[in-house]
DNA sequence: TTATTCGACCGCCAGT
DNA sequence: AGACTGGCGGTCGAAT
């Protein structure tokens, strides 16, 4: 659905990743309708024709609403009962960005977790004090009610809801497709959930990246206390509250994800691919990857050269 | 797949 | 008093 100070980026994402969304025999999964109430849609610098009215929400299965670069104004009472209706009538509502604000509006997000744009998480609660806002997590999937994050969270609401409808290989041919970041493809690996680096994670947020950036290396619990210079007790402590899980976990996860985009983008063995990522053998990434993807790296390379 | 080994983790406590 | 750090040691999970 578009209205007036639609956030162009929000609109086409899902445009754009469900239009070239097929099934297994090769047709489009998804009919597609942008709606709006009145023909003409102003957004920003541009003026969008679009050719369906609201009574489209009577009949979508998803409606997608995207973000509104003016979330202060309160929307259109017709769009808000037209939203409405269709959550009534068991219709899938996902919304992108500052979107959110318009699930709101619509008491559609009352009651449960919901995510925006970081900047705008204050915002959201401090207006719609019922909603349990997620600043941290790139989407929430409450089932019938999903919203997500920032721009590029679009893109990984999508292949989630993809993921759901069509199973990961036929959401994964989408993420190929839009030669989007792979890895955001690969399972619940979510670990770098903030957009932006934020004031509390400061410190953590520097040895993410050095840690990133070094997989290769062995990377024992000492090294890194000497490189966040603190104790090793401090380091696990500090960790564990400000990432949500223990510097090993995160260390397997970063690999796993890592050997992922290797296995997507290059033809190294699964022996060299390993050690290039930072596990001892072969076997340790398999039992890794299994565990995080849930099928053998093989498998994954598979899926993502076959077409 | 299983047994052994080794390091990570965490509760506890003392010190700052 | 309260917040935080860092060492100790037992337990548990990962690697071989």
């Amino acid at each position: 659905v578009a209205f007036d100070d639609v956030v162009l980026g929000d609109l086409a994402t899902p445009l754009e990743m469900f239009a070239h969304a097929r099934d297994a025999s090769g047709a489009p999964a998804y009919e597609i309708r942008v709606c709006s109430r009145r023909p003409l849609v102003r957004a920003g610098p541009l003026g969008l024709h679009v050719s369906h009215r609201l009574t489209a929400l009577r009949w979508a299965q998803t409606v997608v609403v995207p973000g509104v670069s003016r979330p202060e104004h309160v929307p259109e009472r017709a769009l808000l009962s037209a939203l409405q209706e269709a959550a009534s009538r068991g219709a899938r509502v996902a919304s992108i960005c500052s979107g959110a604000f318009v699930l709101a509006a619509a008491g559609l997000l009352d009651g449960l977790r919901a995510t925006t744009h970081w900047r705008a998480c204050a915002e959201l609660a401090r207006r719609h004090p019922r909603i349990q806002v997620d600043p941290d997590v790139l989407y929430v999937d409450n089932g019938q009610l999903l919203t997500s994050a920032g721009a590029a969270a679009a893109f990984d609401l999508c292949l989630h809801i993809l993921r759901g409808d069509l199973g990961a290989e036929l959401a994964a041919a989408v993420a190929r497709d839009a030669v989007m970041p792979l890895e955001r493809a690969g399972g619940q690996a979510q670990f770098i959930v903030h957009e932006a680096p934020t004031v509390e994670s400061g410190s953590m947020a520097r040895l993410l990246v050095w840690l990133e950036q070094n997989l290769k290396r062995e990377l024992s619990l000492d090294k890194i206390a000497k490189q966040a210079h603190t104790s090793t007790r401090t380091l696990s402590r500090k960790f564990k509250l400000q990432v949500g899980m223990t510097p090993a976990q995160w260390i397997i996860k970063a690999r796993v994800v890592k050997a992922q985009r290797l296995l997507e983008t290059t033809d190294l063995s699964i022996e060299r691919l390993a050690t290039e990522v930072g596990f001892r053998s072969a076997t340790v990434l398999r039992a890794h990857f299994a565990q995080v993807v849930g099928t053998s790296p093989q498998a994954h390379r598979r899926s993502f050269r076959s077409e």
